[in-house]
DNA sequence: ATGAAAGCGCTAACAC
DNA sequence: GTGTTAGCGCTTTCAT
């Protein structure tokens, strides 16, 4: 019985609503898109109408007809990684308010995935996608690109491009922990960076705010001091152990992101390191549990958050045909905790 | 010109592939659904034209004519909370091996976009969905899941319905934790629960487990040991800290979930109060980061991916017409660490 | 093994 | 204010 109520359900067109309310298919579709001034009386009866049958529109059918699917893609690398979380958060606010949803694609860090899911967003034909990518190289990204309405990147860039691009200054924000550990009396500094087949956005320029700062201070970057891991607990845990065993004297280790920088402080536990009165232990956004940490984590603490209410903001400009603005870039914040001297 | 090119690929149809190929519409459909024989030649000729074209089926033309998407959604409550990204792996595992996609909706806690979610999934026409929802009440989910053709439900129970149901034994799960504390020493014993306007299928069972075995050990429950806070660190860490204020003599505390034993760490530190010699603390569902908070938490392992590819199973099962299977109950197993006697 | 015609449920562009 | 006529791009019958 409930499933034959379902099934009943299912069918129930605009046509159907239509005719109950004693109207034509346009004027029904009129209310429900409130699209256009339908007198009170009709609306009532139509509305009254889809009241009883239990009306639901067929958004694949509408959005066949008109070509718009007040649909965004969300294409995530990781969802794992509480870094982008937050970022599909800003972008959801920022959609509901516009009468948008949001829908996301996970690409489990798989660059075949990651072209799936840009395949779909398009077969899909939503409105416009918001891209985190890492792996997929630039020649590979561009024609999947191409085929959207409106695309917005998040902290990558892409030349020869129609899309607009929302990025962190991650750059200066390493150069500020640097400069941070170096006012601190840190001098032999490691770095323990995420291991990639393709070199991103996010690890050129974090390693590259590494190198400029330490330049500036006159400090040599030591080869043996750099090492490159999986971004999770076990892989940097390991990664730090072999650097610490191997590079005794050093006075602290700069770790690309928040997760490294916990598998930094395991190994450091393991092998009897006080943290920070021997080595200094940085990490990187401020994820949720950087703060509870063995010891609390001084980090850059990146806006995601509000990464994904830009990056949504460029995102229906451009929808909607505006495209001025064609690049943001957002600030961070050190956030000082016990894992530096201060 | 990049903006001719992506406009004239919006266009390429199905009918201009044909035209080109020199054969019907039909023919072409074949081959992009390979649901039926075609000869190599035409094929051939067909793969041609598409590749010549740059031609793209439209998902919403095809779903809307066959009454099929091979899309599942997927509901989460909040993407934030490391639970979950670990059963979107899951499913998406599954689903992508089956020829599925899944589209993830968040509904951020928040009850109307609960039903926001569930509704626009609904007026897409995907062909089942996944939902992990904690704060609808019964009556108000039943008539939203009724309109989906399959659905299954993860952690919660629901009867008069169709749905099929996986879950994890969390009451035997909390019991296994209790006896462990207890075999430690443990006797005055604090739970502190997570925050809700709904008790929760999770809640209640980790409630109910904890209840039963301290009966179980003659250890009766004060009602002051209890508290309850937000699932964040901010807020557990102030409620552990008015716990262990208010009651000095507590010699453990059970927390509802890993996050907010990270606060009631927090709070330990805080207070000066040792871990696990003065105070135990245990978590539950093993989230990532448990190993690396300031002790390292002993938690009840939650097997988040296995759930995903269960739940997604038993969704396919049930599109393909298969309902024998009705419920499902998945072990979690102890992991013992740092913070409790041992 | 391939094709023709009909239609999925809706909206666009005009009527009136 | 409301209705009519065509499609949107694909898959289904059913033929052949």
């Amino acid at each position: 019985m409930t499933a034959k109520h379902t099934t009943q359900n299912r069918n129930v067109t605009l046509a159907d609503v239509a005719r109950l309310a004693g109207v034509s298919a346009k004027t029904v579709s009129r209310v429900i898109n409130q699209s256009d001034y339908v007198s009170a009386e009709t609306r009532a009866q139509i509305e009254k109408a889809i009241e009883e049958l239990g009306y639901r529109p067929n958004r694949v059918a509408r959005s066949l007809a008109s070509n718009r699917s007040y649909i965004i893609g969300l294409s995530l690398p990781d969802v794992t990684n509480p870094f982008f979380p937050e970022i599909l958060r800003g972008v959801q606010q920022e959609a509901l308010q516009r009468g948008y949803h949001v829908l996301t694609y996970n690409t489990d860090l798989d660059m075949e995935r990651e072209k799936q899911g840009l395949a779909l967003l398009e077969e899909m034909r939503v409105d416009g996608i918001i891209v985190c990518t890492m792996r997929l190289p630039d020649d590979q990204l561009r024609p999947l690109l191409q085929r959207h309405r409106a695309v917005v990147l998040v902290n990558r860039v892409l030349a020869g491009n129609e899309a607009g691009i929302v990025r962190i200054d991650y750059f200066k924000a390493m150069q500020q922990i640097v400069q941070h550990l170096v006012d601190g009396g840190r001098r032999k500094i490691g770095y323990l960076d995420v291991s990639r087949s393709v070199a991103s956005y996010s690890s050129t320029e974090r390693f590259g705010g590494f190198q400029a700062a330490m330049a500036a201070n006159g400090l040599t970057v030591n080869p043996d001091y750099i090492r490159r891991c999986a971004a999770t607990i076990e892989g940097s845990s390991e990664a730090a152990r072999d650097l610490l065993t191997a590079s005794p004297e050093l006075d602290a280790i700069i770790c690309y992101n928040d997760v490294i920088a916990g598998g930094t402080l395991e190994a450091c536990a393991a092998l009897g390191v006080a943290v920070p009165d021997k080595v200094a232990v940085t990490g990187f956004d401020n994820i949720m549990f950087s703060s509870v940490f063995k010891v609390a984590l001084t980090t850059a603490h990146v806006p995601r958050f509000e990464l994904g209410i830009r990056a949504a903001q460029m995102l229906f400009n451009r929808i909607d045909g505006d495209t001025t603005v064609r690049e943001m870039l957002l600030d961070t914040e050190l956030f000082v905790r016990q894992s530096t001297p201060h």
